[in-house]
DNA sequence: TATTAGTTCACTTATATACATGACGACT
DNA sequence: AGTCGTCATGTATATAAGTGAACTAATA
């Protein structure tokens, strides 16, 4: 079973925006430094997902743990600009997801090494004296797995979950018929 | 050779995973 | 003073975004 615990999107108001005014009048919620990076932070609560804002109208929403939540995050940062007249409607014009970073379990310890050429030294990369996870790139997919010791899985790179569940279906057959 | 143009990269944010190292407080 | 547990940081992965710096390439 896939679990979801990242999902970032993006999308663009189709407006440039004077993120000074913004961050001003939103300041409970506002982030702006503008010499540290160019992008406004906006956070409705605290551990809530983030709302990168930048100049051009592009916006990015980080944190989420579902397409649902970066949706519904998505009305509330419309509706807000939207009253606060930064915005005619509370609309965008154009809104995806970009990427899910999920975790699985294989539910049985893993041999990395054997594993490694188990799956096709091609596609992986492996050295533990940097980074204990196994990087596997399956071939015609577009995400990308980090493979523990522990047989814990993490997906990343998927543009939908359904994706990142093909991925690990295929993952699980494969691990099945090396070990 | 000097100027300009174009490309590429690090920066930042979220998030799980794990392994090493260093710092720090608490306890013996 | 020595040991122990906890905590932070850096290592790596994907992805969007704007900015500035570094770099390469081309033209005068």
């Amino acid at each position: 079973m896939v679990e979801v615990v990242n999902v970032v999107a993006s999308g663009s108001l189709g407006i440039d925006l004077d993120l000074e005014a913004v961050a001003k009048e939103a300041r409970d919620i506002a982030n702006f430094n503008p010499n540290k990076y160019p992008g406004m932070y906006l956070r409705f609560e605290e551990d809530a997902p983030l709302i990168t804002v930048y100049r051009t109208g592009k916006f990015i929403i980080t944190g989420s743990d579902s397409e649902e939540e970066s949706y519904s995050l998505r009305e509330r940062f419309l509706n807000l600009f939207s009253d606060m007249d930064v915005i005619e409607e509370p609309e965008d014009e154009w809104f995806s997801i970009q990427n899910y970073v999920c975790t699985a379990e294989l539910r049985q310890n893993l041999n990395l090494t054997a594993l490694s050429i188990g799956l096709g030294l091609e596609k992986i990369e492996y050295e533990p004296e940097q980074f204990p996870g196994l990087i596997y790139r399956p071939e015609g997919a577009d995400g990308v797995v980090l493979l523990f010791a522990t047989g814990k899985v993490i997906i990343t790179g998927c543009q939908t979950l359904e994706a990142a569940e093909d991925i690990f279906a295929d993952l699980t057959e494969t691990v099945s018929e090396l070990l």
